[in-house]
DNA sequence: CTGAAAACAGACCAACCGGTCTGTCGGAGA
DNA sequence: TCTCCGACAGACCGGTTGGTCTGTTTTCAG
């Protein structure tokens, strides 16, 4: 049994889009890569922009799955561990190779009108949220700080996670990845259970 | 007196690929922006490629000035507060649109083949290592805390700034690079000083 | 088995975009 | 004043790119 064409498609655009841009995309190197033709590709797609957009929902739920596995564990901070972890490998898996989805068509699309950066402010916002349960959990417990809120410490995991992959990206280098996640536990978690 | 021709083409053209990129951005673009025709470009300028390269140049300089200027205070832990506040107000007075050009130029050409990849490295390079000079005194003098090296501390500030920046621009509230700014200094300086 | 609709192939096109080339204009030096 | 050359204008070009259209194959319900 052979995969969905559609599905392929998909699979090809999306990590097409990660290493060069949705810009920077051809369709030309998405009907290569997904080994199709121009009919075939926009019997499915209406155009390059509702292929992008649907791309980015694919990446979503992908990322959404992600989470899912890797956020979690025993205890609140066990599964910001994990999800750390888990973070870190992918990236090097890749040697650092296309960084962030997201980041990546956060920082192309964010000033543009289209329907993309909506899309995108909303995936930030689920995964900050998804975070800030975990963090505020944590902090009942006492296993994290209390000094910011939880949603203040839920976009710094944001931040410092899209810094470091920018960064790592840049120098091909995980230290710059693993170094930023050393000094956020620092910050996050309570000396005690350093 | 005029502005110099060729400056008015690097002013516009960095404001124009800070704002879209440096693909998304075309040459007819820059012409009108700078007010010239081709003939007048390709007259200063090799090709869209070096004067990308001369852009960068532009901006790289444009950067350190202003890493001269903030980064500077009467003590190590004053220089980075300044540096953090001009950072601040400079992305909220364009209303957090462009973001940061390095940033962005480092996402865009990261995994390309060309100079500028390397070139965006020497310039996060400067950038970290002036850092780690003011970080190093800071760290002699007591204000900021030991637990990591200083240059370890350093790409903690870009990588914060970097994402905090993204975030901002994504969501154009101020208070998400901030906020970002505000954990940073919590992790950067020691509790007597705070 | 059959026929219609879905799923493609691939030639074709119009717009765009970076880059070239020839020509013009004005000012500085001889 | 003449002459040359830097500084441009603007028509032009070839390749690229997203998108269309017609025709062919495959699939599957009846």
């Amino acid at each position: 049994m052979k995969i969905d064409t559609k599905t392929r498609v998909l699979n090809e655009a999306a990590r097409l889009v990660q290493m060069k841009g949705f810009r920077a995309t051809r369709v030309e190197e998405i009907l290569e890569a997904a080994e199709l033709r121009k009919g075939g590709l926009y019997h499915h797609f209406l155009n390059k922009e509702e292929l992008g957009l649907q791309v980015l929902e694919y990446k979503r739920r992908e990322f959404m799955s992600f989470l899912d596995e890797s956020l979690s564990g025993d205890t609140p901070k066990q599964a910001l561990l994990n999800f750390f972890d888990a973070a870190l490998v992918k990236h090097q898996k890749s040697g650092f190779k296309g960084g962030c989805f997201f980041g990546n068509t956060a920082l192309e699309m964010a000033d543009e009108a289209g329907p993309f950066a909506g899309a995108v402010r909303k995936i930030f916002n689920e995964w900050t949220g998804r975070l800030t349960q975990v963090i505020r959990a944590g902090q009942t417990g006492g296993t994290i700080r209390k000094e910011f809120s939880a949603p203040v410490l839920a976009r710094q995991v944001v931040v410092t996670l899209e810094g470091g992959i920018m960064l790592a990206r840049l120098t091909k280098q995980s230290a710059s990845l693993r170094n930023a996640i050393q000094v956020l536990r620092d910050t996050l978690f309570t000396k005690e259970t350093q």
